[in-house]
DNA sequence: GCAAAAGTGTTGTGAGTACACCCATGT
DNA sequence: ACATGGGTGTACTCACAACACTTTTGC
């Protein structure tokens, strides 16, 4: 059957949901932190949730994700990603829901996800520690962790879970809890050092017992013209 | 709104209709093809589109695409891969109609796309002489071949679109059009040789005006045996 | 014998890896 | 003064790139 052959099939097969569900990183206190949702309801209640919520009439995939992250967290610096959907029929014990899967990352200085205005309770879990979650989200879970790897070998989306500046240990250090990998720091300095589009600012990061860090930044413009050839 | 709050949304929000389309690519005469279906109907009549259709109750998005691709073409053996959701309210003008992309790749030997017991017309088109598509069918298009791209580079199912037994000239020749380079075949077949699961078989390929050509084959056991350490 | 594709080795270069000590600050 | 993380250079190894001629077949 082809797409479009005959229209009534436009009504006859809405028996289902569509929803999005989104793995929010964030990098607090230099760890990755995943933003769950616990469940006030059943099923699943008392469990915690990727969070996530149906998709209007007049939006896209990424617009739905995009409300329902604002609506939660107020942030609108978000980058955002479909990594995969997930469609067994049996997923949902309350119907058919089919669920495009996002991860989200959000800078680390903008993060404020305590102001929960919902009665939800909403909280970060440090990546290595994370409770049993809801409905088929385990899976979804990983799925999106790895897609999340794929995705920062290609793309400099890293920056997104960084500070406007930040130093180079931390870069180092979200790297390393990215890929489950050690990197010698000055491997690692050698090599940044070599690229174009990271860019050391005026300022050092002060206020610690030790010696004060030079501060970097991401420099989008570069990093567009230097790919390309 | 987070998902399953309220179960009377199951009901309101299923006024959108979903659908897989599918990029099948095969390789044919040493040239990458793609298969496409003429519209019989408007919108678009008479324009060439992505096979695909709609999802029943009692599927995944991948069983969908397979039972597809299976009554279009009657072949079992497609290896298929989601990469990503078009949304966008607007994108067919018969409706709200949210389509899940996948890739699909087909063996060179089983390729038999002639019988469309069918009305609609199916052909094989050469990458880079594709016709302008129906719907957003190009934006599909593109986002699909960057995904064949990246998955090829993560995952050997470069092997899905060669038969069982292949030359290395023929494996050479697909890398080179999925990424649109030249290799060097000394230093192509030097790499191969180090590559534990691709095997050379016992026997060659004759029959054409030059010296036979040794044939080799994908071992899966032994792909997977190296990969995980 | 001729056209057409198969097959084969060596050398140079650059990127990645391993590795240990001094520096600047806050308390 | 001491604890804490910041910052720096050299030598080795290995994977990748460049490059041209001989071999085997079908007609």
């Amino acid at each position: 059957m082809i797409l479009g052959e005959t229209m009534n099939k436009l009504s006859t097969q809405s028996c289902y949901a569509l929803s999005v569900d989104c793995i929010v990183f964030g990098y607090i206190n230099n760890l990755l932190h995943v933003a769950l949702i616990e469940r006030k309801n059943e099923p699943f209640k008392g469990y915690w949730a990727l969070p996530g919520g149906f998709i209007e009439n007049d939006e896209t995939i990424e617009q739905a994700a995009y409300r329902e992250l604002h609506e939660e967290t107020g942030i609108t610096d978000i980058y955002l990603e479909q990594f995969h959907v997930f469609s067994k029929p049996d997923r949902d014990p309350r119907g058919r829901i089919i669920t495009v899967a996002l991860f989200a990352l959000i800078p680390a200085d903008t993060v404020i996800l305590s102001a929960t205005q919902d009665a939800r309770r909403a909280q970060w879990f440090d990546i290595h520690n994370l409770p049993t979650l809801a409905f088929d989200h385990d899976i979804i879970y990983r799925k999106g962790f790895e897609s999340l790897q794929y995705a920062v070998r290609l793309k400099p989306i890293i920056f997104s879970l960084l500070p406007q500046k930040f130093t180079l240990t931390m870069l180092q250090n979200i790297y390393e809890q990215i890929f489950d990998i050690t990197l010698d720091k000055r491997n690692f300095r050698k090599k940044v050092s070599t690229v174009p589009y990271i860019q050391k600012t005026k300022t050092v990061l002060r206020g610690k017992q030790n010696r004060p860090a030079q501060l970097y930044q991401f420099n989008k413009t570069k990093f567009n013209e230097h790919t390309f050839f």
